[in-house]
DNA sequence: TCACTTGTTTGACCGGTGTCAACAACCCTT
DNA sequence: AAGGGTTGTTGACACCGGTCAAACAAGTGA
């Protein structure tokens, strides 16, 4: 971890972000000063279950698994998020600590937003709170979409559906945003799960080759 | 359904509800001013999936199940409402269409708020703002506690996860707060695996006589 | 390029849970 | 009190998916 100072990709990301997006560029220079940017590497803790988290994240580069632990060692993502996404927000505003803890799941470029200037701004201005009560919105959905379809799918159906809505619609085929390893915990999977779903969907005209991922049957696939 | 005035008990439900609580009275005329107060039987369906809800609705009494439906047919509930909760906020804010259909659990009483009034408060008082901040905090937090449970503890975990969780501190007993059918569908369970459950856990002291539930051995139950 | 680490696939096995069917318990109405 | 519908329980069974182990592939660094 490292403190560094934002590029210029960064910024568009950032400025592009759900959150930001609709805010005006003197909110964003203003958020900013109170801010920090760090990168991680793969598997960099960015804040443990239990932790007090005063700050809000936001993904400018790579990926970041939110993931709570049993009391059996075991672990379950309950959330991922890519580039642009922003996370964290709960705990602060509900003044209680961590319900998971963040890992980088590749090499990421972090922004961490001083939680309490969050707050302040969105007590007072109200393009921040809507903007606010919008992401927390689409968050929730996010999150009822998986719980849904942890309880209504198969293996192989979560995984179809995940080909389905990340392949673009004409065209036929796309390469994983990630590792197998992380879609699998993205779907509530073990590795070996996900490996027999592909292996399972061949038959519907699935190839699978390292991260490329071709669909030669679109229709086969939704009706799984 | 039926149009209904506000009894002096529901309209304490409603001041005392999270989200309210914290509002000054004169917002909550203000909101009330729009609202309407219906009585639903059980399985009576307030809002469909898909359909469009410009509303949001509040438990004065009783109880509310929100479920997905799979193309299958099969359903799987996603949320469970009971008095003093809020929901179907999120069609309204992403303006989509409801993911889930909503159904009384039980005979309910049940005020929809305006949405579009609601919305316009939130854009313009701060209070109104910063409560539904926290509100959808909460309703995420929710959510994620549900997808974890779900992924991280069997049947049986989940169960005595629940008596302990809703068993008070100080006492050996408590009435399970609605059907175990609706229990069974809240914990992501078949009726049948909720009741394999129960007569597992008669084994570490816990005696289910109809709705009423009896621990003699709360250590026992926190061990599973 | 080779060795080494890490990620992925496959097979074998088994426990957990959904499903179906039958039955018991309960509730409500008459 | 009897009867009919609903709700809960139990057993049998199948199957999905977790786990362990081993083979294999891919990526990484010297």
């Amino acid at each position: 971890m490292n403190t560094l100072q934002l590029t210029s990709r960064e910024r568009a990301t950032l400025i592009r972000s759900r959150f930001f997006a609709r805010l005006p560029q003197s909110t964003v220079e203003d958020v900013l000063k109170s801010a920090s940017v760090s990168a991680y590497e793969e598997r960099d803790v960015l804040f443990r279950q239990d932790e007090n988290v005063d700050d809000v994240f936001l993904v400018l580069s790579g990926l970041v698994r939110l993931c709570r632990m049993g009391k059996d060692g075991r672990e379950a993502d309950v959330a991922l998020f890519p580039e642009g996404e922003m996370f964290a927000e709960t705990a602060m505003f509900l003044k209680q600590r961590a319900t998971a803890s963040a890992v980088a799941a590749e090499r990421s470029v972090i922004v961490r937003l001083n939680g309490g200037k969050l707050q302040q701004l969105a007590a007072t201005d109200h393009e921040v709170a809507q903007a606010l009560i919008e992401h927390l919105c689409y968050r929730g959905k996010m999150t009822e979409d998986l719980l849904a379809e942890d309880r209504l799918l198969t293996a192989t159906q979560r995984v179809a559906n995940f080909i389905l809505s990340h392949c673009p619609k004409d065209s036929t085929s796309f390469r994983l945003p990630f590792q197998k390893n992380v879609l699998a915990g993205k779907l509530g999977l073990a590795p070996e799960a996900l490996s027999r779903a592909f292996s399972t969907l061949r038959q519907s005209g699935v190839m699978v080759r390292g991260r490329l991922i071709e669909i030669h049957d679109r229709p086969a696939l939704e009706r799984f």
